[in-house]
DNA sequence: GTGAAAGCGCTAACAA
DNA sequence: TTGTTAGCGCTTTCAC
């Protein structure tokens, strides 16, 4: 079923029946009428490879995802559909594992479908890999800092300025001996975490202890591990702060397994503000990231562009978005435990 | 840059350019060499529309997911993706949201883009929506339940024998009244549980409490009002089974906001075994249901009738996998109960 | 307002 | 082994 069955069976000429498509207001109202009803009844849609070899344009956009397993990313993703939906665009999202190899495989794909534009979420790609793109003249947004940024649209939240004021507020509780579990991935957005909690204990003068702070799997059971090992040392920290919240969750199953309790033996603070956060057992301190409204400003920034509404060549625009902190009790405060708990 | 540069510049014709890409073995090795060499300085791809408006094929396949928030359906998603990605297919993931108007949307627009096949999680299409799919011969299998299986493959596991002998094991530990939260979705997988439940009630001559039995929505906090509302009975359950795991987390908050405590004052059994089940206090009981291996057998089954492994007009295939009863404390043993907690 | 025909980039049948 | 060319289904320019 192509255009020239409708064609023939409306006595008209193919073209015709593509200006009822494209340009409807360019035919004579009755034997538009005529031709619509065909198109109709028989269900005809135009085929969309021919489509493409004209228009070459998709409606369609790359979405990378680190890991759809995690939440976190999942809402960033949901943020992107929703814009992209009402777009009336279809979103390709890519399953990349936080493996750059595999990232690579999926561009690779999305530059050969044509996509329209791509939206990379905390991308583990080197900037050399974004020239490719950027050859082919595809609009990029980055949504999650990338580690040299290569002058592209990005849109995140300010992740050491977060940490700090997650420590300050540990600090502020009472407590001093605090480590931080920090995981492998979100490589960039951790190095400011990191940078954040060391900027917090200088600013309270107090010491960096390097066995404090512990690189380890962003999920429950790196939490875990990390945890572990923190109280086991001879001098456990008396709060540990999780770069993730799923780090926290794991950490806390630790802190439990060694009859330690929280927060009074071990504060524990978290790093996104999950769906869960507030329904393990302590409700987790933690900071929230406003991932869904990360997703719909990198989904319009990108739009934006697509539509021509950016200028080609315009600054790299940087949208930083705020985070806020998540107080509940599994952080403690000294002068409030046995008031609260 | 396409096919007739590549072909000029290697001053052959574009018919041998192509045969590179597609038959390399019909070409002799040093024009094939040449041309090799060109494609990969040029960078040069194959035009993705051209490929398609030939072959009719496109490497891509459809996957319906109820609601990519979920982490039960992006574990399937993940099964399905794992072997997609494994052939060099590339996996649509559509965001249905439970939505049968948007899931057809979705569908208009993946036989639009000539998809090779499409998988739909949990579907809350009516049959007649098949047919579409049908008419235009894209092979389809179906992930979990569907309201009037429409002689379609089916990968899914057995809802209400599981549902049964999850009742059966909060009998087992001295439960009897023993009441039911199921979630709007997904509707016809929660039948089977309602049905079960009722089995097993009947089969240890209980009676079936027709206030025992609520429907509410598919999250925490449905689980939340679910079990307030439950607990807030003149004649108040001593256990609830919820049909999904979010829906326990939530009924455990309720049962706490309530100052009863789990298990003693009322036990709780989940559905789905999710991550965090194991990580709630207390331990959630559950269900363990093999997501990923579901996506796994969905995505091979689809990709053998793709391939011509399976014969077109075969027997409509329902794979059954084993879901697997997932004990800890939540559901509170009542002869262990002070022995255990 | 409508039709004929060129062309989008590629594949494959046929010819050489 | 390689080249010529028709054709995939559509859009659009140019005539009429």
């Amino acid at each position: 079923m192509n255009i020239r069955h409708i064609a023939k069976q409306a006595g008209v000429s193919v073209a015709t029946v593509s200006r009822v498509l494209n340009h409807p207001e360019n035919v004579a109202p009755k034997t538009r009428e005529k031709i619509e009803k065909i198109i109709a009844e028989t269900e005809y849609t135009p085929n969309w490879f021919a489509r493409g070899l004209n228009f070459n344009k998709t409606g369609t956009i790359g979405l990378m995802i680190p890991h759809i397993l995690n939440s976190v990313h999942m809402e960033i993703a949901k943020g992107v559909e929703d814009v992209a939906h009402q777009k009336e665009y279809i979103a390709l999202m890519c399953n990349v594992e936080n493996d750059a190899a595999k990232e690579k495989r999926y561009l690779d794909q999305l530059i050969k479908r044509r996509v329209d534009g791509i939206i990379f979420i905390c991308s583990s790609l080197e900037a050399e890999d974004f020239q490719l793109v950027q050859e082919q003249k595809i609009p990029v947004v980055l949504i999650g800092e990338h580690k040299n940024n290569p002058g592209l649209h990005m849109v995140s939240i300010d992740c050491q300025q977060a940490s700090k004021k997650a420590i300050k507020h540990l600090l502020d509780s009472g407590h001093e001996k605090i480590a931080m579990l920090y995981g492998t991935d979100p490589r960039v957005e951790n190095e400011y975490k990191i940078a954040g909690y060391k900027k917090a204990l200088k600013e309270a003068d107090l010491p960096f202890a390097r066995d404090y702070l512990r690189e380890v799997e962003n999920s429950i059971e790196g939490g875990y591990l990390g945890a572990k090992k923190l109280a086991e040392m001879k001098e456990p920290p008396r709060a540990i702060f999780a770069s993730s919240d799923y780090i926290a969750f794991g950490a806390m199953d630790a802190i439990r397994d060694k009859g330690l309790s929280i927060p009074e033996d071990m504060a524990v603070m978290g790093f996104d503000n999950v769906r869960m956060s507030n329904l393990v057992e302590p409700k987790l301190t933690t900071v929230e990231v406003p991932f869904h409204k990360m997703g719909v400003y990198g989904a319009r920034l990108l739009f934006d562009i697509i539509e021509g509404e950016e200028e080609e060549n315009a600054e790299p625009k940087t949208i930083l978005l705020q985070s806020k902190l998540k107080i509940r009790k599994s952080s403690g405060h000294k002068e409030r435990i046995g008031e609260m708990f």
